[in-house]
DNA sequence: AGTCCCCTGGAG
DNA sequence: CTCCAGGGGACT
């Protein structure tokens, strides 16, 4: 579920809270996660809570680094959380508690040491955009399909992905090497403007508000999506339907006629 | 790029 | 019952 902006937001929300606090003790509660939690030492404190993509790193000064991945479904929650949330994970800080609330199952935690482990994330679309179009001159991918792929630039996901496409007035189908200069440029302004609005947003919610925040309340400000899940319903700019198709075995939605 | 897989639950 | 879901890895 979360993408980018969602995990900047728990990040933030968590950070100031972890960072300097001791780490006291790490359960897992699912055993697919003890093997890769057994090994952690505590006690040691915290001193760096990062994300990277959509990972999120807690460093202790053990040297070890703990990468949550939340995957589709998880979250990490800071102190308690409703009785019927899944918690397969919790960090017992001197400061609180942190848990790794995951429905599905699918949301990965390990354990490293000797540096910042390599994750083989591109780099992070928010800092600076500047290799852009040398990048996308040399695939032939849809750039839908290329904005998801996790080695070519870190945490887009499927509702940015598209998100993206329609702000940038592109036709998520077409190959990335297709894109004029001037496409290209609009890209790269657009990218980090729709990521820096969720993030100011605290995160999408979607219509059916099953994602909820780090902190237990709901994004108040959720970011109104323009055309992620709204297949058949009016483009907000121009009125046409918006279009769905499948690309890489995910759901793409744009505006066939904002969109060329 | 497609297909299957991991997992659980909601919608139709 | 089937299909779908914000993630991604393995294998073709």
């Amino acid at each position: 579920m979360p993408e980018l902006p969602e995990v900047e937001t728990m990040v933030r929300f968590l950070r100031p809270r972890v960072q300097g606090a001791e780490l006291e003790e790490v359960v897992a509660y699912d055993v697919a996660l003890r093997a890769s939690l057994r090994e952690t030492r505590t006690p040691a404190k915290a001193d760096l809570l990062l994300r990277r993509g959509k990972h999120v790193l807690l460093h202790t000064e053990d040297g070890q680094w703990t990468v949550i991945h939340p995957r589709m479904s998880g979250r990490l929650a800071w102190g308690q959380v409703d009785p019927d949330d899944r918690v397969r994970a919790l960090w017992r800080f001197s400061t609180g508690e942190m848990r790794l609330v995951d429905l599905r199952r699918l949301a990965t935690v390990g354990v490293f040491e000797g540096g910042e482990p390599a994750l083989g994330l591109g780099p992070e679309p928010l800092e600076g955009l500047a290799w852009l179009p040398a990048v996308l001159a040399r695939s032939r991918m849809p750039i839908k399909v290329w904005l998801m792929d996790q080695r070519k630039v870190a945490g887009i996901g499927n509702i940015y992905a598209s998100e993206i496409c329609f702000r940038a007035g592109i036709d998520p189908r077409r190959p990335a090497c297709e894109l004029r200069n001037v496409e290209v440029e609009r890209m790269v302004e657009v990218i980090p403007t729709v990521l820096q609005e969720a993030i100011a947003r605290q995160g999408t919610t979607l219509s059916d508000g099953r994602y909820r925040e780090p902190g237990g309340q709901r994004g108040r400000f959720a970011l109104q999506l323009a055309v992620y899940g709204r297949e058949g319903a009016p483009c907000p700019v121009c009125g046409a339907l918006v279009s769905r198709c499948v690309q890489a075995g995910r759901s793409t939605f744009w505006c066939s006629r904002c969109q060329r």
